[in-house]
DNA sequence: ATTTTTCCTTGATTTAAATCAAATTTTTAA
DNA sequence: TTAAAAATTTGATTTAAATCAAGGAAAAAT
């Protein structure tokens, strides 16, 4: 009883099941199971099982790559409300990526079968499923235009804009650390602290600790788009 | 009639329509409009109004980004069979990408309000679009693996392990330019170029013109996956 | 509160790949 | 067929970012 309630109320704020009417999210909220992890817990490897997909309730969860000497590239960032591992829906057997929470997780688990079975039933969810798809194709497509076509520079300072709402909030917090950032943005932790100062000396932004400031929006917004 | 009989016949050997009973097959024929392109047009630019998506008949597309200094990225090159800009599906109001022929290319066009009423219809395609959607996002994981993980050479090496099906045709002729490969792996023509004079010194491969042979299969393979 | 560990910063150096430049080969067109 | 254009190769140089190394600051654990 509490524990559907709780998840009812991200499932509704999750872009997914946003427009589902409450029946149906009544049955999503039965049919997920919910998981529990600490900071730094890997909810699943490459290469694994994959049983289901998972909607993040509370926290922030990593999906990445390894290559084979070790070297990480994050692919997302997640946070509530937000889907991963939904490829599982499209007949995937095994999971292609890694993912590991980077703060206490709460998380929705849908076992891959009981949901195509509602989806069947209700085949007006597979719209929601379609945008969902779509969503996350041009999410992957901007990140390979960051990673090849801007330098580091221009990828850190596309990073902080976006997370500024472009330039709404010049002020703001990190919700990651510099080194997760870093291995986001495609580069080392100590390109990544020379940025920052560099940018720091040429007085277009200020970061102390996770507080970051914007203090020239416009110059920013120039440099990410030329 | 000469025509749809001509469409069906891709359309059968399209993932996406594989297992479609005869009678969708037939309607999605009557439902797509035949184009026709010559080599090097543009089948559409990034933020033009997107009306629907296409399956490509004959010939090779390349679906690509350009940076605002002009440089470009390749992020797929397409052929018989294939299906791109599908992400009209999900709601995708413009194309967020560019598309050019690099053959003279027939495709399939599919409106997208008619195809997703043929969805509704006949809601066993879902599935089909799952699937599609699902595998274009591993291709995607993928590229961005390859582009941030790997080192230039390992890209190449990668790139024509899979032309030559995992070394089982250790003989075989590239379908594009170098120039254009060199696009699709994030490299320059000059690298590339000395590339495969690297591989040539060191016995791995040869490559005269578009013909490729791979000397010693193994050695590639155990540099791909190291 | 203090120690230990992890994270971040700064400096010096190396390196992979880009750029610039020019020759040569291949393709296309007249 | 020959001329023109485009693509590819090779060489010399530059450059962005990585790596290696060491100190300093924060965060976590005792």
């Amino acid at each position: 009883m509490n524990k559907s309630f709780d998840v009812l109320s991200t499932l509704k704020k999750s872009s997914l099941f946003q427009n589902a009417p409450q029946n149906i999210l009544t049955e999503l909220a039965e049919l997920a199971t919910v998981l529990k992890f600490d900071k730094n817990q890997e909810i699943f490897g490459e290469g694994e099982k994959a049983l289901g997909f998972f909607l993040v309730l509370d926290g922030l969860v990593k999906i990445y790559k390894l290559s084979p000497k070790g070297k990480e590239q994050i692919i997302h960032i997640l946070g509530p409300g937000d889907v991963f591992a939904e490829i599982v829906l499209g007949g995937a057997e095994t999971y292609p990526v890694y993912a590991q929470t980077l703060s206490k997780v709460k998380l929705a688990f849908f076992e891959k079968q009981k949901f195509l079975n509602l989806v069947q039933r209700k085949p007006e969810i597979a719209l929601n499923l379609l945008a969902l798809f779509a969503g996350k194709l041009k999410t992957l497509v901007k990140q390979i235009e960051n990673l090849t076509l801007k330098g580091a520079g221009e990828r850190l300072l596309s990073y902080l804009w976006d997370l500024s709402k472009e330039g709404k909030q010049s002020i703001f917090t990190l919700n990651i650390s510099k080194s997760q950032i870093a291995l986001l943005l495609g580069i080392t932790p100590e390109t990544l602290s020379r940025l920052i100062q560099k940018f720091k000396d040429e007085e277009i932004l200020e970061i102390k600790g996770k507080k970051v400031k914007l203090i020239n929006p416009e110059k920013i917004k120039n440099f990410i788009s030329s």
